[in-house]
DNA sequence: CGTGTAAGGAATTCTGACACG
DNA sequence: CGTGTAAGGAATTCTGACACG
């Protein structure tokens, strides 16, 4: 996904009734799991919500699970879980990457003094 | 782009005032631009105007068009013109592929009779 | 806890039309 | 031709609250 793409799906433009439509959700429900910092819209100037499509697939996760009995706390946690590993595997990427460079450098040395 | 991501691209669920904020057009423009056949928003239930972000990118070339002083007809004789042009592309790509399929095998054949 | 609902107000969007140039 | 604007109506969204379980 490049930057532009991922601006799409980060991009908070979309209102409550069309995430209602797109996730089968409540305009109550959708409110409720914000109140719960389950997901964070965007408020403009007169105070009208706006989600990203990557709020809907939030939503779309939290609906399974609720629907699997999970509480909006547990959701949160595992949200938060997430988050991390994600965050996690970040750093061990580039940590793959700076290594990946090393190794190519030292091979390009050896290759040189022969 | 894989096709998750065309989705959001495609998907009409972005409202004319929020379209109008990001373009920076008035809505009377952006009505207008419709009436002369050069956007297509998706219409819900209401009646509502629905544009999706590929609007939006098709909107502000429009905009910058139209500030070079060329005329909503030229406009879409233009993207008319455009519209062509990718779709032959598309073929020869699609024409490409099925050569270099030919080519692999006999590549394959060949190495097979030694 | 999670969700429905009625309430009143404010902002959005729609269409058809008149205006200007 | 392209755009602004006032007009009246219909649908949207917002918040705080009461209800149920």
């Amino acid at each position: 996904m490049d930057k532009q793409e991922r601006s799409y799906k980060d991009k908070k433009v979309i209102s409550i009734g069309t995430v209602s439509e797109l996730t089968g959700l409540s305009l109550r429900q959708i409110r409720y799991y914000e109140e719960r910092k389950l997901i964070a819209p965007f408020r403009n100037d007169h105070g009208t919500r706006k989600y990203s499509f990557n709020d809907i697939e939030t939503l779309m996760d939290i609906a399974d699970k609720r629907e699997d009995g999970v509480q909006t706390t547990e959701i949160l946690k595992e949200m938060r879980l997430q988050e991390r590993k994600r965050e996690r595997e970040s750093k061990d990427d580039i940590k793959k990457k700076m290594l990946q460079g090393q190794l190519n450098a030292q091979f390009r040395n050896r290759r040189g003094q022969l």
